[in-house]
DNA sequence: TTATCACTTGAACGATCGTTCAAGTAAACC
DNA sequence: GGTTTACTTGAACGATCGTTCAAGTGATAA
């Protein structure tokens, strides 16, 4: 075994992450992974293969970075935290705002079978790790008990996401910091009645 | 003038809406037009050229429905009837949950120079919209008059986006409207203070 | 020593991409 | 009637796409 594997992945991953699974074209892959076709195939079977390893590598990190948010003294400031590194990141690593996986499931349709289906996985991982985050919260009294956590998760995961696209369009931070701090306000407020 | 040019258009936005700019392929346009390479050619220029009269057309008819909204009687209600109509469409017209203006901006990179300037424009164009909204709010006493417009317009447009991508991913309704709930309560809630 | 295995190379493949172009058509203007 | 203008057709172009494959390489097992 020639290249490090863990070395391969992290390389496709940056550049999945920059150009996106159509977009990040056999050729780009190459010079990014310094690797002929050839190897390529051999080893991961397919461009999608690849990918699909990218995506769960991906997810394996961010669960890990949300586990360690709900175990934090106060998971509330440590919530408060992951947003605004997320979120304001150096403009060279801009990128990185928008989530690898929601940049994944805008082009959903043009990827294969195998590699969507370690998105949407991936994605409810990562939305039982929210869910932990909320359950640490309310443990700490840093939320109400009454707070509904199935609920309040999605919500907190939606409010990710969407914030992760408005950060990649601000070109300063102070717009997106208020908006963090929004989140943070409507996670102690109100939530609606189950009964509509 | 063979083809009626605002049918062309309508057909060319129901393909790029489904499909995305880069995955509708010129063959698609073609088959979905009924016309031939060259006649698109003459009269667009190219599948840009195309596109960029799709947006235009598609921001147009969003900020009139946006118009409506802030002229109604109840503003609020009637941006909670907006929501749930842009968000809970039939299962058939499931593309149309994610806003067209969204999708693109997903794939910026991938479009030229002038398709992308007449995204990020219609963009502001909908956040003005937006404003308006909360504007008239205010002056029927819907909102407070102290909640911050150009803040408040620029989060509502922030959840409008996140929850078109949450719709497209839910089987039910029920979760969307809950979401859609928690936000007309954000909305009245509090606010962050501009310093920091 | 030989066989096997997991990789590696780089030329080449067929398919598809957006686009061009010579040629035709029908209405509008002089 | 002739010219111009605004389309229209469909074959074909070069570029790029993801992928394949015959041929090597070097470590490991028998």
């Amino acid at each position: 075994m020639k290249y490090d594997h863990d070395d391969i992945i992290e390389k496709a991953t940056t550049l999945f992450w920059q150009r996106g699974f159509h977009a990040a074209g056999m050729r780009d892959i190459q010079q990014a992974l310094d690797m002929r076709p050839g190897s390529i195939y051999a080893r991961f079977q397919s461009k999608e293969g690849l990918f699909k390893l990218v995506v769960e590598h991906y997810a394996q990190n961010s669960a890990e970075r949300l586990k360690q948010v709900a175990e934090a003294a106060s998971p509330l400031d440590a919530l408060y935290r992951f947003f605004e590194t997320a979120l304001t990141g150096p403009d060279e690593q801009r990128y990185m705002r928008q989530c690898l996986l929601v940049k994944s499931i805008a082009e959903l349709e043009l990827i294969g079978d195998i590699a969507r289906k370690a998105v949407i996985e991936s994605m409810q991982t990562l939305k039982a790790g929210f869910k932990d985050i909320i359950e640490a919260c309310i443990e700490k009294g840093e939320l109400p008990e009454h707070t509904p956590t199935k609920l309040a998760a999605e919500w907190l995961q939606n409010q990710f996401v969407g914030l992760r696209a408005f950060a990649l369009m601000q070109d300063e931070n102070t717009a997106t910091i208020q908006m963090i701090d929004k989140v943070i306000l409507d996670l102690k407020g109100q939530w609606p009645q189950k009964t509509h």
